[in-house]
DNA sequence: CTGAAAGCGCTTACAG
DNA sequence: CTGAAAGCGCTTACAG
């Protein structure tokens, strides 16, 4: 069934019946209805590749999730509960607003070249984009294509800061921050002054926030920062406990540690346990992100809530918004990141 | 840059791109070559909507996720564990296939007009569909269009029976009958003889197997059904917790209680814990799934193991095959699903 | 208000 | 081995 046939069905022309489909303003009522009448009888679906190669929008976005120099394993991406809820709400708030969406993970440069065909051959009409930054290059490349594009924590600063405002292009940030300092304050306030860190992955622009944060609120508080206490960590759960078990048996103890994500302080929190160190009476611990599992687990997890909900629709948003845009524009918002507290924090020294 | 545009350059036909594009043999080496480095110097790609639109196949599946009649909170479905590790492993077998993949969730009747949509608009080459079976009328509906459709977790004599091979048709399912068998015959083995079960949906194919081989085995082993240890779930935490709250404050408990998925038996260690049941000292319980968070919960949480990766790869694999495909075919696999014993079980009475 | 016609960018018999 | 031409199913100026 094509437009041709409905137009004969309905005894007009298919001009008449694009008209129709499209919602045209200069149909009479009558012929509407009744070509509407004839759509609906035979159920007729207009050819979408017809449509978007006369020169109509694909519908479709794209949510590319760029997992590169990761571990082998880390190919369970979409169970990594910061992507979960991401894809969750790409999916529903692009489905609500009428959008297909398109999604396609790059392990690999090869998988790049497949996001970037995604556009070459128009099968979306624009792009999200999450992912690790260390192949800022890569992520570049995609900007200067010109295509409407929204960046998941993405450092502005790193994206062809010339080329701006020539392009469909949106950045969406949390304010880990502003989230981190709230969480050191609030140990200082509990009375902790040997505060540990385990880093998140440095090629991220919220690791990268969420130390420099820690070691900044440290300094402002005169409180020093103790090499043993910082544990390096790329967000991943296996390095964390590592890390964890290794501070565990070093003997000295920080009375608190900040943990760049959930994830990472469960792993942590795991590992004490077996060692015999009490959480929160010996060491008081928070995350970031906070995870479902945070509120679920034995002590609750004392977490700064990424509002990883607000940014993944407001990235649908964006994106469908850009592939209105017709001028070129570049926008950014960041969304707060506010402390949760519960139960794995104690004051410090009793 | 069109396909005219690299003809010109290269000197022959818009015919002869194409043959190179598309591979075929009747293409001399040096023709080849020089139209591939033109292709290559000028990144061109063809239009994904023109090349479909004249024949070829849009090499992208659809990926949907049926989840009607559920709690509003259900907005959650990639965040659930069993439709997470789903997205994970069809997105990349279909991606290291060469494949895109549309994702779509069904939450309601109009979501459902949008993948026949998908299907009509021929915005995909094939699906997979995963979900309740609740609303087994669409699915049916959709079987009928004769579109390359993989179903998982479905039972087949349910599904329009009397055309199933003309069609392009393939059912994965696990066997969950024999998981449970062996879970309960493990738990008759540690000496129980009273042990309840928290119920699935049941208007899902493996809801009803599990339950169905929870009867089937206790009344094989002359043991009673007791109407007190027979809870109802719906595979969500939020019920489970209640009913297991319930039994708890019951007074009377079982020895050991079969949960039908992961999820629920998590939850309804949290509600006993809080009553003060000891598991598994006072109540053992086995779920189903084997979730990653099973293994991280102390008591380990001993499960039945689904397949769930076997069976999202297979149903990548199907669809392909059912895109290439002359003839129509029916197929319909299951995996087997067995019982992995971690902490959370022990012997009866002492 | 409406139809005939051109065009979107490919692929594929067809003829040579 | 290769090109000219028709066709895939739409949309959209254009003319009336």
């Amino acid at each position: 069934m094509r437009s041709e046939d409905i137009a004969k069905l309905a005894g007009v022309s298919r001009s008449t019946v694009s008209r129709v489909i499209n919602n045209y303003s200069n149909v009479p009522e009558a012929t509407r209805a009744k070509v509407l009448q004839v759509i609906e009888q035979y159920q007729y679906e207009p050819n979408s590749f017809a449509r978007a190669l006369a020169g109509k929008r694909t519908d479709t976005i794209g949510l590319f999730a760029i997992s590169m120099n990761e571990k082998e394993n880390a190919t369970r991406i979409y169970q990594n509960s910061y992507f979960a809820p991401i894809v969750d709400l790409v999916v529903d708030t692009a489905n609500a607003r009428g959008f297909y969406v398109l999604i396609h993970t790059v392990y690999s440069p090869g998988d790049f070249q497949k996001i970037k065909q995604a556009f070459l051959q128009k099968r979306i009409d624009g792009g999200i984009l999450v992912g690790t930054q260390k192949d800022i290059e890569l992520v570049r490349e995609l900007v200067s294509q010109e295509a409407p594009l929204v960046l998941i924590d993405y450092d502005i600063s790193e994206i062809m800061a010339e080329r701006l405002n020539k392009n469909h292009l949106a950045v969406i940030n949390s304010m880990d921050y502003e989230g981190t300092v709230e969480a050191i304050e609030y140990l200082i306030q509990l009375g902790h002054r040997e505060i540990g860190i385990i880093k998140g992955r440095m090629n991220t622009f919220s690791g990268r926030e969420r130390n420099m944060a820690y070691e900044n609120t440290l300094q402002k508080h005169g409180l020093p920062l103790v090499e043993d206490f910082i544990l390096e960590g790329d967000f991943l759960k296996e390095t964390a406990y590592r890390e964890a078990a290794r501070l565990a048996l070093g003997g000295k103890l920080p009375t608190a540690l900040f943990s760049s994500n959930d994830d990472m302080a469960i792993s942590a929190m795991e590992a004490f346990s077996e060692h015999g160190i009490s959480v929160p009476d010996q060491l008081s611990i928070i995350g970031f992100d906070d995870v479902q599992l945070a509120a679920r687990i034995s002590p609750k997890l004392t977490s700064v809530k990424l509002p990883i909900d607000d940014m993944a629709k407001a990235a649908v948003e964006k994106v469908i918004g850009l592939c209105n845009a017709e001028e070129p524009t570049f926008s950014t918002v960041s969304f707060p990141a506010r402390l949760v507290i519960r139960d794995s924090c104690k004051p410090a020294g009793n």
